[in-house]
DNA sequence: ACCTGAACACCGTTCAAGT
DNA sequence: ACCTGAACACCGTTCAAGT
């Protein structure tokens, strides 16, 4: 059957959570597709917009938030939420911060502007927008590198990044009203 | 002249500052020492481990903070002073990413901590230092992979990153005392 | 339209051998 | 102790040619 774009990404996907950045190569995309690497470049004209198409899918995976908590509750849902996605996929932090940059729709954007307004503080939503997707990007890159790291060199010690990033995460909220 | 780790770490990162990672590799690296590429394998054991003392050497360029000031004015100069180190070196926060995952000592935990105590919120330390550091690096990657990424494709719109950077420092730090 | 085959110009890393 | 030379096993990408 005829590759496809959305073929690609599948496979991509799988790949990553395989073996992380490292294990997908064209060349082994391409194996794990049954054509050419040079087939590819057909579907996508380079590996990095191939990237952020995996990214756009990432990012998809985000879960919409109910409005039934405090400002507070629905903000840390959503950082969660975007923590949840960037690290369900080996290196996700990296290839999303590509995605983003590569001016992909940021869902938690819009995610916090709707809780924003809701609580009457809409003028605090581009802010709360750039430190959320700021922070849960660069703790899950760190916890993502210190992953592949520990792959490759057991005698690193292992650190819990979960209770790391509430505390972080509770820091980062604790002007919003708790209310 | 013999090759040194100093000098190693050196023309590492002269030769990021002209090209980024991409420019870095073991083989420029061992041309502009006039060396073979192994001889860098006698001195490091992998370009993980070198890329890691040069993080190392990044971090060390974090200004200190002078205790002048607010508690939300010190951790605000805490935070600027990470950022301007990181951004100040292509590809600095994937390359400080790996330094701290590695273990490299953060200085913003020290900085994060005297201003607190001082300011009589010393429980708050470990939540801040974690949310200042990842806000920082996460908003530096989205920065340099953007700027890389338009060096690629100028049709990329530009983003000035500076006021966004200000706006959601200014959010992750709404809950500290002002004055 | 969609893919193959072959090549180009690279990588990081290893290791015997030299000095 | 410190480095060379040569090789191994990869990369992303291009492009003429096939169907």
């Amino acid at each position: 059957m005829a590759l496809s774009k959305t073929s690609v990404v599948d496979t991509a996907l799988a790949l990553l959570g395989e073996a992380g950045l490292p294990g997908m190569s064209m060349r082994t995309l391409a194996t794990r597709l049954g054509v050419q690497p040079s087939a590819l470049y057909w579907h996508f004209p380079s590996k990095q917009v191939l990237l952020t198409a995996v990214a756009e899918r990432v990012l998809a995976t985000v879960p919409s938030v109910e409005p039934t908590g405090s400002a507070a509750d629905e903000l840390r849902a959503i950082g969660e939420g975007l923590r949840e996605a960037v690290t369900g996929v080996p290196d996700g932090a990296e290839i999303v911060a590509l995605g983003l940059a590569a001016g992909a729709r940021n869902p938690v954007a819009e995610a916090v502007a709707a809780t924003c307004e809701r609580h009457g503080m809409g003028d605090r939503t581009a802010g709360l927008t750039t430190a959320l997707t700021g922070y849960v990007i660069g703790l899950g890159l760190e916890e993502q590198t210190h992953h592949n790291l520990r792959v490759a060199d057991p005698e690193l010690p292992a650190v819990d990044f979960g209770p790391r990033f509430d505390g972080g995460l509770g820091a980062l909220l604790a002007g919003v009203a708790a209310g």
